[in-house]
RNA sequence: GGGCGAUUAGCUCAGCGGAUAGAGCACAAGCCUCCGGAGCUUGGUGUCGCCGGUUCGAUUCCGGCAUCGCCCUCCA
């Protein structure tokens, strides 16, 4: 819809200049087209004659009336076009332009909302990425359910998505690991040895020992303790590892590639960066390490990537892995983040421009802090202590459902306060219930409308025409919209306009729902009836398919 | 001290440079002979943190200031 009346006024635009009423542009200038607050301003605007104005030398209102007297209208989209304001050209479509609208719906189905805007381009989404030393937490989910939300959106937008998970099972904090298991594992045993501070103090290390003490009985104590750490290291991660995909794949999260760090090294990839870096200057030794110079790249200063003692720093082995996503030859890569790593991006950025690439390749989202609360008061949290609510916990307490739409209900450059008994609430104040409600009223109304004797098939034979109350015209009208939510979804990658717009919709349809002496959906009227199933089938679709973006499921019964 | 983000109704938050800034919660009063009340209807609030700038037009963009959060290791 917004599309045909946006090429209508761009011919009309060009006509007018053809004609020489207006006088001669560079470059035609886009047209905006927005959906006015107000109905009285129409179903879509534009400001294009104010745009022009001062570039023309005249009155907004005067160039207004020159576009439209240039407008044509052979398909009947408008029933009225006027000049308003300051000179916003407003147009109404006409009413039975929007009957089109549940067509397309029903036509497209499970389609409806996707669009062709991202041309096949590859775009490369890399989330989560947690290290494989403890159990997910919140923020965790928090990040995969932004993650997969915003795949999904992109895919929808026509783009192509890999998803990708980065595992760091490699440096220091998997020695740690290892170490960590490793002294539980000889307390298990009787040895009494000291726990130390910088150890994982959770109580999923000593799970973990256990696990080794019945697997390996005093084995590890007998061999060199080099080896007898690397061992529990090895063990330890790929556990928790398994555990991450698991609490994933419950929180109905998949990834096309988890690609792990140590491969980056057994490969000899790392070393072969630093040495290219070398061979162009990029990097020097300085008070016995190797520095990048990524200040050249707008990053504040230099950063190291060999330490003095020979090891390399997490940083060199990300520059490797973002050398390889640039070889793979992404069209757009966006690595999504927890704010508190946000001091890490002019460095990326700048290794990414200091390997020849634009810097704009990759994009970065900083997904701000979960602040878990139960019942309005903050839940203790230490990830030192080891004291943290894990995501299975959350999962589990939750629900998927709501865990993953409470998550997606902010824009995530907010922190987020998460409740977890609000999150369990069946009541109004949680609103995920709200959505899935319509989706199973919806289902309910076409499982009685089947029992009365309408089929399926004849919804597609009523009359649209039928449908003409005000209110079920604004349903439409916002109906219409959708694809529009996902495009845009997409461009600015927020994930949270999805919700909020079925949140509106869903609150159009329980207003109109519930006028029941003028509103009946299933009456004894057989083309109404016919007509309105068509109209609420339609919303149930969307529902439907917005739901499935956010990972939702889309109750026919609750 | 430096950086990033935020600041919109009592609370939690939406808001694509546009016209009279919205939603949910909370509060109050109503609504089931009915296709599911996990719902609906009706009530009213705002110096859009402050000061400048750009613009025909700024809650929106830019700069400064204030406040809050996070970060600022040869950590990951």
């Amino acid at each position: 819809m917004k599309d045909k009346l946006g090429r209508m006024v761009r011919r009309a635009l060009e006509s007018a200049l053809a004609s020489g009423q207006l006088r001669p542009v560079q470059v035609l200038p886009s047209i905006g087209l927005e959906t006015p607050k107000t109905p009285a301003h129409g179903d879509y605007s534009t400001n294009i004659a104010m745009a022009m104005a001062s570039h023309q030398k005249r009155r907004p209102q005067d160039i207004a009336r020159i576009i439209i007297d240039h407008m044509g209208d052979a398909d009947h989209l408008l029933s009225k076009t006027e000049v308003a304001g300051p000179g916003f050209i407003n147009f109404f479509i006409a009413q039975d332009q929007w009957y089109e609208v549940l067509r397309t719906v029903h036509d497209q189905n499970k389609a409806y909302g996707t669009s062709e805007r991202g041309q096949g381009q590859r775009v490369q989404v890399e989330f989560v990425s947690a290290n494989p030393t403890g159990p997910l937490h919140v923020g965790h989910g928090r990040c995969a359910a932004v993650g997969d939300t915003l795949a999904a959106v992109l895919k929808a937008a026509g783009y192509e998505v890999e998803k990708e998970y980065y595992v760091n099972d490699s440096g220091r904090q998997i020695l740690t690991l290892g170490r960590s298991v490793f002294l539980r594992y000889r307390q298990l045993l009787g040895d009494p040895v000291a726990f130390p501070m910088d150890a994982y103090q959770g109580d999923y290390i000593k799970d973990l020992a256990r696990m080794l003490v019945d697997r390996e009985g005093k084995r590890l104590l007998e061999i060199p303790e080099e080896e007898a750490t690397g061992l529990c290291a090895t063990f330890a991660a790929d556990e928790i590892l398994a555990g991450i995909r698991e609490d994933l794949e419950t929180f109905g999260v998949s990834f096309d590639r988890w690609f792990s760090e140590q491969s980056l090294y057994d490969s000899g990839t790392v070393q072969a960066t630093i040495q290219d870096l070398r061979y162009r200057d990029l990097v020097y030794d300085h008070e016995g390490a190797v520095w990048f110079r990524t200040n050249k790249f707008g990053d504040e200063k230099d950063r190291v990537v060999v330490r003095g003692n020979g090891l390399t720093t997490y940083f060199a082995s990300d520059i490797a892995y973002h050398k390889d996503k640039l070889e793979r030859r992404f069209d757009r890569i966006i690595d999504i983040w927890g704010a508190d790593h946000h001091g890490y991006v002019p460095r990326i950025s700048a290794s990414i421009q200091a390997m020849g690439h634009d810097r704009q390749t990759c994009e970065f989202i900083l997904v701000q802090l979960v602040n878990l609360l139960r019942g309005g008061k903050p839940v203790a949290m230490s990830t030192r202590a080891g004291e943290f609510v894990t995501l299975r916990q959350v999962i589990d307490e939750v629900g998927r459902d709501a865990a993953r739409f409470l998550f997606l209900l902010r824009h995530y450059d907010s922190p987020l306060d998460f409740d977890l008994e609000l999150a369990k609430k069946q009541s109004n104040e949680n609103p995920v219930y709200y959505l899935q409600y319509v989706h199973a009223r919806i289902s309910n109304i076409l499982k009685k409308a089947e029992e009365r004797g309408y089929k399926n098939r004849g919804w597609h034979e009523g009359f649209p025409e039928l449908i003409n109350l005000p209110e079920e015209i604004h349903l439409i009208k916002l109906m219409a919209r959708y694809p529009e939510v996902v495009a845009q979804s997409a461009r600015l990658m927020e994930p949270h306009r999805i919700p909020f717009y079925l949140k509106e919709l869903a609150g159009a349809f329980h207003a109109y729902y519930h006028d029941r002496s003028s509103h009946q959906v299933v009456s004894d009227d057989a083309g109404l009836s016919a007509a309105r199933l068509f109209l609420v089938s339609a919303v149930r679709m969307i529902i439907r398919n917005g739901l499935a973006l956010m990972g939702v499921s889309a109750p026919e019964i609750m």
